[in-house]
DNA sequence: CTCAGTGCAAAAGCTTTGCATAATA
DNA sequence: TATTATGCAAAGCTTTTGCACTGAG
């Protein structure tokens, strides 16, 4: 089994479980989306090499549809775009380099480590935690 | 001297040391911001009990050059809204209640823990930090 | 065959910009 | 008085929605 079809078969599973209807637009979009983090339209663009009669709606419905089963977060590294990424399983962070524009991911379970420290996040039931810090990679600074 | 004044006093000074004009519109939307996360129409809406002729334009460029001063900050609570909060001078973070909205604040030097932490992060030049975990608070969870 | 999903085009936000007018330094 | 800032209206972007058609189950 080559990886693609690993990849296309993991994709399929992922949206079988949730009952929705497995397209050829849906199955497409959540493989672009795992390559990394890109925005609405970087997976637009991505995915009409593929398919080129797939409108942007469909990619804005799909991610809102992922989104919503948990499959796809949504990040917010500038003001003017969203980002989105398939989800990970733990704390999951980011720095971005203001030089270069690169994204370097990190993992940390920092949600635990703000619950045992901060007295205003004790009684807190945490969902979620983004953390997003900006500045200069060690390229760039 | 009233407390008002004295907010005014500082506010006319924040403009004046950057060289700009310090013109009642600005000295206005800087003391509405100073109250809390405002987002650019709610700064406008509160603004124009005191001023009905102020723009909203006039809010935006403003936020832009306050931003750009370091004057401001913007945040990212939600997905379609940016919020302003004048800048803190130390870590300074947020947990949003997904049940109520309430922002609750904290402060706590998480980028110094990240840079000791994350190997990732240890020579990267960190700028800005930006915490925001969502989830629910004592009342909703 | 049926209903969820798609494409297209149009609308709906939020934010920015051009230009003449008003106000600051 | 010389610019800088403002107001207004119009444009620009990203994102959402209505509707008829297509395709998965």
């Amino acid at each position: 089994m080559t990886s693609k079809t690993k990849s296309l078969e993991r994709n399929r599973r992922a949206l079988n479980v949730t009952g929705l209807r497995i397209t050829s637009q849906r199955a497409l979009i959540l493989e672009i989306i795992r390559r990394g983090h890109l925005d609405a339209d970087e997976i637009y663009r991505q995915a009409r090499e593929k398919q080129p009669r797939l409108s942007l709606s469909t990619v804005y419905r799909t991610l809102q549809v992922l989104k919503k089963l948990g499959l796809v977060e949504e990040l917010h590294f500038d003001d003017t775009h969203h980002h989105y990424e398939v989800k990970p399983s733990s704390d999951h962070h980011h720095l971005v380099c203001l030089g270069c524009g690169q994204v370097i991911e990190f993992h940390y379970p920092l949600s635990r480590y703000v619950k045992r420290n901060v007295p205003e996040a004790k009684e807190f039931k945490v969902i979620e935690t983004e953390v997003r810090m900006t500045g200069y990679c060690s390229k760039c600074r």
